[in-house]
DNA sequence: AACTATTTATAAGA
DNA sequence: TTCTTATAAATAGTT
């Protein structure tokens, strides 16, 4: 379509191939531009010459981006996998070393799926077991403990309230063990009362020999002690 | 081009924008090759209209992929961020599970990072490794057992072999106990005896009353025998 | 899918 | 590059 025909064949003349490049990279453009509005499709063009020169063309209703998801989609390729393979590895160790860090709590739980595990390596892994087990029994140990000696204070305080109580009914005259009237120290001596059921409980969970005791006289009110075995 | 002038704008008649859209589509894919060739460029064409097809060209002398490429490279934006976002995600997600995993196993061995358990919350941990730990030795018990049988049987033979020994010594009008020549024999007999403190070794590390204890009587080399209590 | 009157693109030249 | 213009190519409407 010129002044005369011409063969479809790289044209060797510099100049001449570049502009003719530039006259028909309008001429495509505008056809991709026709191509969207008459036939309400979306074209995305993209060119690159010896120019190093990129020049696109993309329908306003989309964008490049859009484009290539689509054409991946439809094209079944994951053009990104290249970019991300790194990543992938990376989710790949992740996904063994998790899968690992479950087994080895399936073995600390007493499961066994394989039922491959040899006696010796039962006889190790109950030995493990053992020191966790004595572990937790220290660390609980030390937690009572603590909690002991909170609750030694409390009962001193309470005890003082109490005397200073019965102190202030007899100084008035009245009967003593009478209805407490205070309605903050009923409510903390109730609370401590309620307490001490909860420390027991742990007799019960916990018969081990070599775990700690706990003996309280519970006797009359003022004789309330924890002490360790 | 064609018998009459159109105007740019979409065209409403779905057959004739269909067969339009044919027409053109060629066409510029048409000119697409001829600008690959005449120029010696490299172009992406994608195309896509409302019949959900794709069509596109891309030069032979390069790949969609490879013209992407260079797209995001001359755009200076990156495409696959948001995949990579997804995966980045991902992992995260991954790595999150694996912490948790390890704190598990830590608590599990006893170790407590944040010193902040509750007793309560120990207590329980306590019960758990208890059901744990007593889960493990069944299953020692049960792998013990199977094992007896096997080493009992294996005893049976070896008397079975010891006696013949004996009996061909004594034929022979030899000394009984004199030196072993069969060397096979022999080699089984030893490996018989070395195995023995393996399984001893078990109650040493194993002293909880609720296990299992074997007894065995190491008398003569007749009266090896495994008991389980 | 083929035809063809026309429009459009563009090769060559300025 | 851009403009011009003769001519090749593309294609709208028709069959």
């Amino acid at each position: 379509m010129g002044r005369g025909r011409i063969e479809i064949k790289k044209i060797e003349n510099t100049t001449n191939r570049q502009v003719t490049y530039s006259k028909r990279r309008n001429g495509i453009i505008k056809k991709a531009n026709e191509l969207t509005v008459l036939c309400d499709a979306k074209v995305c063009l993209i060119m690159y010459a010896n120019s190093r020169k990129l020049h696109e063309y993309t329908s306003p209703s989309t964008t490049t981006k859009k484009m290539i998801d689509l054409y991946q989609q439809t094209v079944g390729v994951d053009l990104w996998s290249s970019h991300y393979e790194k990543m992938q590895n990376n989710l790949e160790r992740l996904k063994e070393i998790n899968n690992n860090l479950r087994r080895e709590i399936s073995l600390r739980k007493g499961e066994d799926a394989s039922g491959l595990t040899s006696l010796a390596e039962m006889v190790d892994r109950q030995e493990n077991m053992t020191n966790a087990l004595s572990e937790i029994r220290q660390r609980k140990y030390h937690v009572i403990k603590t909690q002991t000696g909170t609750t030694n204070k409390k009962v001193r305080n309470l005890m003082e309230i109490y005397r200073n109580l019965i102190q202030e009914l007899e100084m008035r005259g009245e009967e003593p063990y009478g209805p407490i009237e205070n309605e903050e120290e009923y409510r903390a001596i109730n609370e401590y009362a309620n307490a001490m059921p909860n420390l027991y409980a742990l007799r019960l969970h916990d018969s081990h020999p070599d775990d700690l005791h706990l003996h309280d006289g519970v006797g009359g009110f003022g004789s309330y002690c924890l002490r360790l075995a």
